[in-house]
DNA sequence: TTCTTACTGATTTTT
DNA sequence: TCAGTAAGAA
């Protein structure tokens, strides 16, 4: 079949030819010169290696672009592929642009999970199932899982759902069907995962619905056993694009692989430095082995930044060094120097985040000789979603908008989750398991009980629960308050199957007055919790949303891909996000708070996977670092309460990876708190240790309380309790035990805060109970 | 059945 | 600390 191909692909470098000496293409001149070689080499395959802010989605465009341009294909003979939807948008959006006509656009661009849905749709008898299928939500997935696990009469205690769902995905991700899950994994979960594996897809094909995993393992596992069907596709997409290759997984890669096994026409963009989705099923090895899968691929790699300053590269540069097995690329800009990547250290948490709110009020203006920042130009990235709490509060207080991005989007909160359920089984009766979200929300007095007595009512007839849940009515099977109810729902969806096919009324009116009728709006209007008000809210915005679709069907298939959404965009805002999230973004100023061994890097990463672990987390710093484009400034705290008890932290490691020269200290030294010249060793650990906390101006304000009270404390909030038996127990000259630093001994007292040499860590300053006489220590 | 109180355990997240 | 769950009380 290769010379067939070959003939194909000369065919189409003639007309390519001509179509170039017919059309210019002015496109072109707008890149530079790595950008252009990515672009113009069109044929074998090709490996993009983008570093942040070198303008990788301009070049994946434009060789969109250049490929129609050049006549090499059709715009359905590409396949483009994203991880997210909004990445899909934006890059059908700049395609249309470059072409500057309206094209009807590549139909073939999208995510991975949308276009497998397009593919399985299409050849759903192959796996089993039936062209109308239904895709699961996480929740939905649960549930189900709930349920086998439960009939094995498993310990739903020992033996969580959650981690049976967790393992299953990972399964997935790595394209094992159960019959192929090695038998060295097979144990997992109590020794009876694969046995639950196996039985949860047989339930999943009984309901003809997939989960997400699935969209890919069914397609992949389809062009594996239907050799004529895969041949199909590779011989229709001509030319294939992959955004983001260093995020793809074991069922990705070879999906990608069977599909570019023909022509081998396949441009996968990425950076390696980039990989911060390992613990999700993402191999970075398969961005490392890009040249052994497809030999003499050519390598491009985009290393002009038009993003950030020379000190903020040279920073990023500095801290992803430190890792081994990279691909290796040298950013490069020719913007002014700018700002020194900014570093300081705080007390403790909440005093990080007032120094935060306070300069960033004093950026609006104009401060330290800098140009003024608007809201929006302003993020705080953090590791993890908890931190985002002491900003909110901060920010609360003091009254400066913010925005969080993340969180529960739109479809996974819960009010629009029953609302869709209630729809879902007004459009399809023998939905299941919208039946079961619904039935008891609002409470109708059917509880488990009940419930159980539906399901087998249905389960003894072959019918759906809906069914099962009339015929239990009939003849009696239930009673009470209940029965009644129940009688008024399954009335009313009958009533509103029918309006369903009544065309003199809208979708819209029928999905109000189906939350209307179903109580289920009132349950809310009654609720008195602080956030009944905004799901109301939220519901008003679904039915809102649904006014853009032809009818309720067309909109629950569009939703059920498409979890995404762009609220609250509205008004100048800063923008508080997870590292994770920000991937791909860019901010003029960047916070990076929390930066404490145990933190960030996190100590679960660490712990779990080693330096592997710990080398993702670099990769997630230099992520975090290369968001900014003028002023990036870090910082740490002295303290943390970890989950309601006070703990002492050190800096991340990562502070010390920093190159000194372009770092600059803020807070400088000699104010208060000196003595750390001894231990103290040279470059950028000194400094890190003399911005830390003692300098601080919490630390400051600290001492001066200090002098107009006997004991001073971190702060007096949230009933912080000193423990005096605690300071008088050490004096000077004791060797002591700490949970962080280790051993050293007391050279100072103030207060409650001890002054201690530590013997690894150096002198430090702690609070008196978190250390223990070097005696106690129990071994 | 549902409301209340005690307990446990705890990143990162897209589709 | 705090959220989510699980067993007891009304």
């Amino acid at each position: 079949m290769s010379s067939f191909d070959d003939a194909d692909a000369f065919e189409a470098a003639s007309l390519s030819a001509r179509a170039m000496a017919a059309r210019p293409a002015p496109y072109l001149h707008e890149l530079n010169a790595a950008q252009r070689a990515a672009v113009e080499a069109l044929d074998g395959p090709v490996l993009m290696l983008a570093g942040a802010g070198t303008g990788k989605t301009k070049a994946l465009t434009t060789r969109i672009a250049h490929l129609l341009n050049t006549g090499r294909a059709r715009p359905d003979e590409i396949l483009a592929v994203t991880f997210t939807n909004k990445a899909a948008r934006e890059m059908k959006d700049r395609v249309a642009r470059l072409l500057g006509h309206a094209v009807e656009g590549v139909p073939w661009l999208g995510t991975f999970h949308a276009i497998c849905v397009k593919l399985l749709r299409r050849h759903a008898e192959l796996a089993g199932l039936k062209p109308s299928f239904t895709i699961l939500d996480t929740d939905d997935q649960l549930r189900l899982l709930k349920q086998l696990v439960a009939a094995e009469g498993i310990d739903e205690k020992r033996w969580p759902a959650r981690q049976l769902a967790g393992i299953i995905d990972h399964w997935k991700n790595r394209a094992w069907t159960p019959e192929r899950v090695p038998a060295s994994e097979a144990g997992a979960y109590n020794r009876r995962g694969v046995e639950l594996y196996a039985q949860y897809q047989a339930r999943l094909k009984e309901l003809n619905a997939v989960d997400f995993g699935d969209l890919l393992l069914h397609v992949v596992t389809i062009f594996q056993t239907h050799d004529d069907v895969l041949e199909r596709y590779r011989r229709w997409f001509r030319y294939i694009l992959v955004d983001e290759y260093q995020d793809t997984n074991v069922a990705q890669y070879l999906w990608l692989r069977l599909l570019a096994g023909g022509h081998h026409n396949i441009c996968c963009v990425g950076d390696d430095d980039q990989s911060i989705y390992g613990w999700r099923g993402a191999e970075v090895g398969n961005i490392l082995r890009f040249e052994t899968d497809f030999p003499g691929a050519k390598v491009v790699r985009l290393e002009q930044n038009y993003r950030s300053t020379p000190h903020i590269l040279a920073a990023a540069s500095g801290v992803i060094a430190a890792n081994e097995g990279r691909l290796g690329k040298t950013l490069w800009t020719e913007a002014e120097a700018g700002e020194k990547v900014r570093l300081i250290g705080h007390w403790d948490g909440e005093e990080e985040a007032r120094w935060i709110g306070e300069e960033i009020e004093a950026m609006q203006g104009g401060t330290r000789g800098m140009r003024p920042f608007s809201l929006d130009e302003i993020a705080i990235l953090v590791r993890a979603s908890h931190q985002m709490r002491a900003f909110e509060d901060r920010f609360l207080t003091i009254g400066l908008p913010y925005r969080v991005i993340g969180g529960p989007r739109f479809y996974e909160r819960m009010e629009i989750r029953d609302a869709m359920a209630y729809f879902r089984l007004v459009v399809s009766p023998a939905d299941d398991l919208a039946f079961e979200r619904i039935v008891n929300t609002p409470k109708r007095g059917l509880g488990d009980k009940a419930q159980q007595k539906i399901r087998a009512a249905a389960r003894a007839r072959g019918v759906s629960l809906l069914e099962g849940a009339r015929a239990l009515l009939a003849e009696k099977g239930l009673s009470g308050k209940g029965a009644a109810e129940l009688a008024k729902l399954l009335d009313g969806l009958d009533r509103w199957g029918r309006m369903a096919g009544d065309p003199g009324l809208s979708h819209v009116e029928l999905a109000e007055i189906v939350l209307d009728e179903s109580g289920y709006t009132g349950m809310w209007q009654k609720d008195k919790t602080p956030e009944a008000p905004g799901r109301l809210d939220n519901l008003k915005e679904l039915v809102k949303a649904l006014e853009e679709f032809e009818n309720l069907t067309g909109f629950l298939e569009h939703v059920s891909l498409i979890m995404d959404n762009e609220a609250g965009a509205e008004g100048e805002k800063v923008s508080v996000m997870t590292l994770h999230a920000a991937k791909g973004l860019e901010f003029p100023a960047v916070f990076l708070p929390g930066w404490e061994d145990g933190l960030f890097p996190s100590q679960r990463s660490m712990d779990e996977q080693g330096l592997k672990g710990l080398e993702e987390e670099r990769r997630l710093a230099y992520v975090g670092i290369t968001r900014a484009g003028e002023l990036c400034t870090i910082s740490f705290a002295g303290n943390r309460r970890v989950f309601g008890q006070w703990q002492s932290q050190m800096p991340s490691r990562f502070i010390d990876e920093l190159p000194e020269e372009h770092v600059e200290v803020l807070t400088p030294p000699g104010l208060y708190g000196g003595g750390y010249g001894a231990a103290a060793t040279a470059g950028i650990e000194r400094r890190a240790a003399e911005a830390n906390a003692y300098n601080s101006p919490g630390w400051r304000r600290m001492q001066e309380r200090a002098g107009a009270r006997p004991v001073s404390q971190p702060r007096e909030t949230r009933g912080q309790v000193i423990d005096l038996e605690a300071v008088s127990a050490h004096s000077v000259g004791d060797r002591v035990f700490h949970q962080k630093f280790g051993y050293g001994t007391i050279k100072g007292i103030e207060g409650d805060k001890l002054e201690v040499a530590f013997e690894k860590a150096g002198d430090k300053k702690v609070v008196a109970r978190y250390v223990t006489g070097a005696d106690d220590v129990p071994f």
